[in-house]
DNA sequence: GGTAATTGTTACAGATTTATAACAATACCC
DNA sequence: GGGTATTGTTATAAATCTGTAACAATTACC
């Protein structure tokens, strides 16, 4: 299941690299050079989400919003807008048009995606997401109430914590290195040393003790932890 | 395994600043002060990561990137670039994009290494994360969680010898000699004794022995060793 | 059987990896 | 604003793994 990507830029030359990024991160990317075109594709296509340049020849990144809300099957579309300068009456004049986020040039390639990601997730339909009750030899978890226990009784948690053991929950019985924890738990924006999973583990097995079960959160050396009953 | 890290900077004062932050990091640092010298050494070697300065006399930084993506062999060596703040001019700079991440000048070398961390974190295991279930005469190996059982009942083994037996199950009956073990199992870069590999067949042979079967890592006299079922 | 070559086994020091606790910085809540 | 909770980092201790050497056992071959 791929993410497609459309990509609207003038310049040839950031596109490819823009498109280069994208395949590099996993993002099935398809780009034309300007709204013309864009809106052209789109008759044929529909992509996950758009990023666009904010100048373009033609019909500019505003006026190209405005044409792509007006339209009942692409105004679900998700759009960044890719500003050249932080001016910010055009970031408002942006964002108020419609665009659901915007990033300033120069930005970094994981902000960027960072932040597709971000606006990935807050457009997808809420779909299972919502309140899952997730449950594991005795121990459940309430996504919706965001809270965990056992045989009724409650463990006190952090956030952190919270978050690594819906994860662990959700993907039991396997092996993560830190770098995937990492990532999966915290995001892909932060640039943290690995050793510090070591110590959320720690507070998490801590937190797991008044459970009863022994050995839920499991070292895998030289590897990373496991989720598992035993 | 040092993690070795391409320094193009034509500054000789930052160059050896930072060749000295990241070896203090414990990376491998090898400098040269433009593009050229920088394709040059690429011809040769392969470094983890590159860290390129945006202004370089003779082929600049966008420049080196696009022929660095151009070649099949390089095209996914990750790429940190360094950006002097007076360069913001905004189609050049959009340009970046092509780069993994990019750090603005000055920068503090914990955060270009905490950058560096998370972009090789991301880059490392570029989707060949292989997860497969191994099944050899009731012996099952799982690559995703790690994990080595027969009938069930777990054996534990560890980190070398969980990838020697895996490299045997998946090339067994076939005999192996030492050098060639230590290619596969250990790797070709590391000097060990062949002798080595005996004392860790016999620590995988232990590790077995719960298994029920006898013999299933068998000695193939003055050649090496075998994985099979008798 | 004797001998040399090859392999098995064990012990151990050094290296690597993980656990834990303490600390400083930050965010959060009244 | 003051106090509490949370977070990430670091230092140090503890656990585990590794490679080597030394010696024992086995095999092959004459």
């Amino acid at each position: 299941m791929t993410t497609t990507i459309l990509v609207i830029e003038d310049d040839a030359a950031i596109r490819d690299m823009l498109c280069f990024s994208l395949r590099h991160s996993g993002f099935s990317c398809e780009s034309v050079s300007d709204g013309e075109q864009g809106l052209k594709w789109l008759g044929e296509q529909q992509p996950d989400m758009i990023l666009l340049d904010w100048m373009l020849p033609g019909i500019d990144g505003i006026e190209f919003i405005r044409r792509l809300r007006a339209n009942e099957y692409l105004a679900d579309i998700p759009v960044i807008m890719l500003t050249a300068k932080g001016e910010s009456e055009d970031k408002v004049q942006g964002l108020s048009v419609g665009a659901d986020d915007y990033v300033n040039k120069p930005f970094s390639p994981p902000e960027l995606i960072a932040r597709m990601k971000a606006v990935l997730r807050r457009c997808r339909p809420p779909e299972t997401e919502e309140n899952q009750q997730l449950e594991f030899v005795g121990l459940s978890l309430d996504t919706k109430s965001h809270r965990v226990s056992v045989d009724g009784q409650r463990l006190d948690l952090g956030p952190t914590e919270f978050r690594l053991l819906h994860f662990f929950m959700k993907n039991p019985e396997r092996a993560y290195s830190r770098g995937q924890l990492l990532d999966h738990v915290w995001g892909d924006t932060v640039y943290i040393e690995e050793r510090t999973v070591d110590v959320h583990i720690r507070r998490l097995r801590k937190a797991l003790e008044p459970s009863g079960h022994e050995n839920l959160v499991q070292t895998v050396r030289s590897v990373g932890y496991r989720f598992a009953a035993d």
